[in-house]
DNA sequence: ATAACTCATTACCTTTGCTAACTGCCAGCC
DNA sequence: GGCTGGCAGTTAGCAAAGGTAATGAGTTAT
């Protein structure tokens, strides 16, 4: 529930309209894992296929990815992240989240170590 | 974004079709509240009154929880659990969320540990 | 060669949140 | 005492974001 709640908060309270939180989501995932066929991609950020396919189709008329079809199987789209889009996470990593940042700064820095070092957990349960 | 994969997860996986998890989240804050009025439920739940007010009818329907007027301002409206409501979280928190319990299990003591640490600290990035 | 399967997409629906507008109630001011 | 402004909750309507079911193109297996 804790999660929920805070999840809600993030949402609410990232003045930057540019992108949605799962978007950009889905681009730091294509960053950081190269070219991936949607359905990969999906199943990373936990979201069935044709949400996915919604989400990459947004990104890609702002430019900050591209579809290419899979070199051998054809019915894989692979999406690449541009230049615009790395560079749209860049920037969005600079200012990100003017909220988060201050809300960080006012905690302990072992709490903010307690933070990092449940990252992978949380990640764990999302996974398996 | 971790916090936003996992709630999707926790909110897909949870095979207890009974209750969504925000109206549990408001069920289990009016336990331990006990009787509270909507708007600060709203401001705790981090939703608008608009929203709780919808879950709080929901709730009402399903007769876990009553409104009552408030005695002095009777602009308020008092949401209260009830004795249904009580025994539905208890249900919940015994086989609350199979799958949770089992990914907990999976994890060392000490995961499980600074799982349990951090939430403080969660809350209080959603609070503030 | 065809049948069965897979990936992505499309079409449509549900959930859940929001804002704006409305009602009833309280409080201050004349 | 009676307006006037403000506040709590609700109602109405809308938008975002997810899901399922069905479709089309491409691949694999029989």
């Amino acid at each position: 529930m804790a999660i929920g709640r805070l999840n809600r908060r993030l949402r609410n309270e990232r003045e930057d309209d540019s992108l949605t939180l799962n978007q950009l989501s889905a681009l730091g995932a294509l960053e950081r894992l190269g070219p991936t066929p949607v359905g990969e991609l999906a199943a990373h950020e936990r979201v069935r296929p044709p949400s996915m396919t919604r989400i990459i189709s947004n990104l890609e008329e702002l430019g900050l990815v591209v579809r290419e079809p899979h070199p051998v199987d054809r019915r894989l789209a692979v999406v690449r992240i541009t230049e615009a889009g790395l560079g749209k996470t860049a920037a969005d990593r600079k200012r990100r989240n003017a909220w988060l940042a201050n809300q960080l700064r006012t905690l302990t820095p072992e709490e903010r170590k307690q933070l990092r070092d449940v990252l992978p957990i949380l990640e764990k349960l999302t996974r398996s």
